[in-house]
DNA sequence: TTTAATGTTCACAAAGTATTCATATTTGAC
DNA sequence: GTCAAATATGAATACTTTGTGAACATTAAA
């Protein structure tokens, strides 16, 4: 399986590093920033960020505002890091969309055990492999089943279909699917995105009819009951 | 939208208490169990509980023996609740896929917010489907049911519609209606509202009544009691 | 470097929707 | 009831979005 990424924002490098060892360890990918802005940055120019270790207190840009921010685009997991105690700062936090909200002084075992149960269930690590209505994806293998029987799909399509089986039941905008199959700073014909669908429905046979249109607003990955 | 159950487990039942007291009134349903034989039963009864929140310390069988058993048949995120700060514990749990521990004391607002992070994260707890008098919609699948039948609506009719449900009891100027779910720069014709409320009291069946004209005035949607 | 595969863009056809408009109907004031 | 103004309605038209195939660009493999 591919390397899992974690961002890790931070003014303080000492901090950055010990997080960094201990994610390290455990063979994450560690990318590193030590302001808001900086965070953003780094956040939008790589695209598979699974998760975000986010510190509350930073110089430019604090950690409520680079949070905000990124769950106007973005799902992603986001892990805060605070040096106060205080319940509603916490609150807030989890307004916010935040997974997770850990106090300085804390374990650094203790912060990977939890940001591996928060990537085990938004399903980055764990089972690779998706079913939904006849359609099987092995992410790890990179390999979809329909029917039992193997299908030939290109590097996007394959992106683009477990996009849409992890995303079943929602009704997906182009400028979505954009952000998130493709870079952030993709400043591409959002039409790209129907000749992908088009291929991929073909390829699909039958199966195809479950990527729904939905006229206006984008599309829809929907298997029947 | 269906409440969302959770099993909360633990000997003392005045912790119990507090816990449900907290859950219920963020619409929670609670069950309940005061050991760990006991939490089995129940969940195993119960085809959908949501959420399971687990003390460690229990007579009869801990919380891990409990974890353990339930994590060999199913993935239903646990909460495990304990006195002990102990981090070898702790650890511990999350190996046995524990997906947030909790010392206590804590605070019950914050263990609610927890709950719903969690519940949020496994796509429990979905975007708030909004549901008035028989009518549903759901804006992240972009699905408007009435009387539990899907309806299909353009683009501009799920907007419109939207609007009305989410102003329901308020008179709606056309033009309030235009700068709405218009354009503020829109610059046609303020006839065809009429033309959508049309369509949309069409699609709607009875249900079209909800929307009332005011005469010289505009549109109000509105529920009978 | 050449070749093959994949990704992207584009133009036009096809489908679906929004808007306008003419006419019918309803409403409230007198 | 009558009248004028407002709204409802259906059909025609204008417009937008999407589907599609082919050309072009890019990337990876040979």
């Amino acid at each position: 399986m591919d390397t899992v990424k974690v961002l890790v924002v931070d003014d303080e490098s000492r901090m950055r590093k010990l997080v960094k060892d201990f994610l390290v360890k455990k063979d994450f990918e560690v990318l590193e920033a030590s302001n808001g802005e900086e965070a953003l940055d780094v956040f939008y120019d790589n695209k598979n960020i699974s998760l975000i270790i986010l510190d509350v207190m930073m110089p430019k840009m604090d950690g409520w505002q680079v949070c905000k921010e990124i769950r106007s685009y973005s799902d992603v997991p986001i892990i805060m890091l605070t040096a106060k105690g205080d319940e509603r700062d916490e609150l807030q936090g989890f307004d916010l969309g935040v997974d997770e909200y850990i106090s300085k002084p804390f374990s650094p075992k203790i912060l990977v055990a939890r940001v591996e149960a928060i990537l085990r269930r938004s399903n980055v690590i764990g089972d690779s492999v998706i079913s939904v209505g006849g359609i099987e994806i092995d992410k790890a293998a990179h390999l979809v089943k329909i029917d039992d029987k193997p299908v030939e799909l290109s590097f996007k399509e394959f992106e683009l279909l477990t996009y849409f089986v992890e995303n079943k039941g929602l009704a997906l905008s182009r400028e979505k699917i954009l952000n998130n199959v493709w870079n952030y700073d993709y400043f591409g014909d959002a039409r790209t995105i129907d000749t992908h669908v088009k291929k991929l429905r073909n390829k699909m046979g039958d199966k195809g009819e479950y990527i729904h249109t939905i006229w206006g607003m984008g599309y829809k990955f929907e298997v029947p009951e």
